[in-house]
DNA sequence: CCTAGTGTTATATGTTACTATTACACTATA
DNA sequence: TATAGTGTAATAGTAACATATAACACTAGG
């Protein structure tokens, strides 16, 4: 996995664990990998992944069971409204930068049509 | 002046000079304000703002003269190419955060309408 | 009971970011 | 020529982040 160097590490495994739960990839009651497993896979160190999880937990998305592992509690409900947030807070990032740049409304609904028109192109 | 803790202020105060040069606050040919003036604007450290400075100074957009102070050099052509390269940084980072999130095109066109409404409305 | 696989915690180390402080180089001007 | 206002640079200290390493606590299975 790669890293913005810009943020700290740990927090962006915290995201990338929020995707996981909210696509499914994780879902409730499911067993993640282990602390070691995931410090391998994102080639982190141990304490790095620990971080990330002990504030998932706090949160009460996951729950860790000793000598056992560590295990998604968040439910449906939670999952959806941690999505809704989620994708509220990007769209508010959005809006903030554009308009900071003297985009209009307008223009920006616009150019995110043109670019994701361009995707679509750049994909074939 | 606000920062996210997330991520470094110098590069913070970095984009927003990108924002005063866009927007037309700064235009070719002006003077900054002081570095030390800019530190007591900003709350941070005269260090600080030269980090941000050099750096703006590496991309040609700024010119040091000892004595005199800091001066805008970017062109007309280099201002627009750096707005619509921000422009574009943006739209991609939520494109992919978005997607990332399992939402779809369709959809991510429908969220952004919907929450500029949003925003029309909250304005009132 | 032992062992392997879990989570948890602690220590030491290195790097980066930021601050405070000081000093130096240069320019304009009174 | 002195002074105030510029940029520049160096030092030292603090804090956060991340790493390496080791040890400890618990669980399951042979």
């Amino acid at each position: 996995m790669q890293f913005d160097d810009k943020v700290p590490i740990y927090y962006q495994i915290k995201e990338y664990i929020y995707r996981q739960i909210i696509t499914g990839k994780l879902a409730p009651g499911d067993k993640m990998p282990s602390v070691r497993q995931l410090a391998v896979d994102l080639t982190v160190n141990v304490n790095t992944i620990q971080r990330a999880l002990s504030e998932l937990t706090a949160e009460n998305l996951i729950e860790p069971k000793r000598g056992k592992g560590n295990f998604v509690t968040a439910t449906d409900q939670q999952i959806s409204e941690l999505k809704e947030q989620l994708i509220n807070e990007h769209l508010q990032q959005l809006y903030k930068n554009l308009r900071e740049l003297n985009v209009s409304d307008e223009e920006i609904l616009n150019d995110l049509g043109r670019y994701i028109d361009k995707q679509r192109d750049d994909q074939k």
